[in-house]
DNA sequence: ATGTTGACATTGA
DNA sequence: TTCAATGCCAACA
């Protein structure tokens, strides 16, 4: 594990949180930013989503903090993202977001 | 090495 | 209220 120094350490990290998010929960940019210790890089965590989109992590569950689904194009479609939410069984908005009311989760508070 | 971009967040006018 | 600018970090050209 030298040349194989993956994108970063940073993105593991970012997906490491992800994978730990439960069924039918999501989180935020800027809450797995703060749970990483870089609070202002909410940005850098939407990159490693998009590193994310060929692996297994679900990136569908990391929304902004409006709850609307900023990535869902990157999905390849805008309602692959939408519908994967609502088979998990979250609730949206009228305004087509996620009721993070009813279904943010944030990053520690399930393993810790 | 430098500059731009990016699935964001926050503050100011 | 809405719009614009700025900050942050990392990858890419």
């Amino acid at each position: 594990m030298s040349k194989e120094k993956r994108q970063s350490d940073f993105f593991e990290r970012v997906w490491e949180v992800v994978a730990q998010i439960p069924d039918g929960k999501v989180t935020t940019y800027g809450h797995i930013a703060e749970h990483l210790g870089m609070k202002s890089a909410a940005r850098t965590v939407g990159w490693a989503m998009q590193a994310a989109k060929g692996t297994w992590l679900p990136c569908h569950r990391v929304v902004n903090r409006f709850g609307g689904l900023s990535g869902a194009r990157h999905f390849g479609g805008p309602h692959i993202m939408e519908d994967l939410l609502r088979n998990e069984g979250v609730t949206f908005d009228d305004d087509g977001c996620v009721v993070l009311e009813k279904h943010l989760w944030i990053p520690g508070s399930d393993g810790q």
